[in-house]
DNA sequence: GGCGTTAACTTAACGTTGATAAGTTATCTC
DNA sequence: GAGATAACTTATCAACGTTAAGTTAACGCC
């Protein structure tokens, strides 16, 4: 019919996938669409964008991924494994509770300023679909493959590290439960906070996260 | 002056103003958007919904309004305009100077949960336009009437109040500024995550915006 | 009372968006 | 070879924000 020569737009050498091997294309699609979301924002990402970047049809993304929410509920847990990684690591070296939770924060912290864009992607949300919103927290946990878990793994790593610092003898301000989400609203404001308005003349960063750190842990460990 | 008063909430719906009185529609407008953005989110709101809703063509909106995103920006400012008025009367009615900055972060919070979409329009949201981004804190503030700028003013508020408190005597960890940010930092991590992660069984919100004010205050307090 | 101006609208349409239906092509097994 | 089917395309949909261009009605003025 026609010359094969691909001569297409900007289409790359991408040919079509061979039999067995359609998931090269779907980890394809979460790359190209990784750096669209984080370059132009959920909604400037269209999947013709996604799609043209990938070197495929639009619709072709849809033999991958339910929806355009699928493919970035897929590139959150992607995220949350990577720092779920770190804190896992912290688990194993260090011992002290109260020492591990320190870690923990600086760890987040430092996840999140190292990784702004997919931080934002990730942990603040912004205009985006109300099931992607819920990624972090709602999901029942029991199934750790389920898409969009990563957020409640992460946050219950810290419940269970405040669990185990009471367990310890070190007597809490609130319950456990509540200090987590103390702790991590705390440090969560500070990282959105410089992520979100980098252009404002903040303090030093090391100092408002050192200090929110502080700040934080004396609040939930009661006086003695 | 006004001979007939009769189309102040309950307007008869399709007829069309008269000549001087083009912005009684756009109040019109504004109440309907309001209430389909707070229904529905920002996203589901939709121009045609809004037009719809007053009894009017969608490109009437036009008329009144440069694109979707004035129209939030209008809401915003309304209701920003009342938060800094409730800081005033705060100003005005509490004179001591740690007592302000603690009735601010309860309006503050208060405030935030009230109106989440618009918070997360102006504190968290990035997704939207540069114009709208800046809304939180950057913007130059000599000109209140500027849409969009009512974050600024409210933050520069507390930096206010922690100057006065230091003036007042009492020694503080941090500078002024710094303690602003911890402040603000803290109990926006409380609001934003009430706010994007509605769903999530968080502890109860009194204890967790009480006990972000405690730790927060006792955190920057000089400990005598 | 008629006329011109123009504020306050409407209808029609544009370009994109996410998503679907239905057809096509290439690779596998037999 | 002949099916079967994974991998992919083209054509198309309804809905979105927004614009262009035309229409209606209220006013001042003679």
């Amino acid at each position: 019919m026609e010359p094969e020569l691909a001569a297409s737009s900007t289409a790359p050498a991408t040919s079509r996938k061979k039999r067995g091997e359609g998931y090269t294309r779907r980890d394809e699609i979460l790359l190209a669409a990784k750096t669209l979301f984080l370059e132009e924002g959920y909604d400037a990402a269209t999947i013709r964008k996604i799609a043209d970047r990938v070197g495929v049809s639009a619709p072709a993304l849809y033999l991958y991924f339910q929806d355009k929410e699928a493919i970035m509920l897929a590139l959150c847990d992607q995220t949350f494994g990577r720092l779920i990684e770190r804190i896992s690591r912290i688990e194993k070296t260090v011992s002290d509770p109260l020492e591990r939770i320190c870690r923990f924060g600086d760890a987040y912290a430092r996840f999140g300023l190292e990784h702004p864009d997919e931080y934002r992607l990730v942990f603040i949300g912004h205009n985006i679909p109300e099931a992607v919103r819920k990624v972090g927290h709602r999901m029942p946990i029991d199934d750790p493959t389920r898409p969009g878990v990563g957020g409640a793994l992460v946050f219950s790593r810290l419940v269970t590290m405040l669990s185990q610092l009471e367990a310890s003898g070190v007597k809490l301000n609130y319950p456990p439960d509540t200090c987590a989400e103390l702790c991590w609203m705390g440090i969560h404001g500070v990282v959105a906070a410089l992520i979100m308005k980098p252009d404002f003349p903040w303090s030093n960063r090391e100092t408002l996260i050192q200090g929110m750190q502080d700040i934080v842990i004396n609040g939930i460990l009661s006086r003695a």
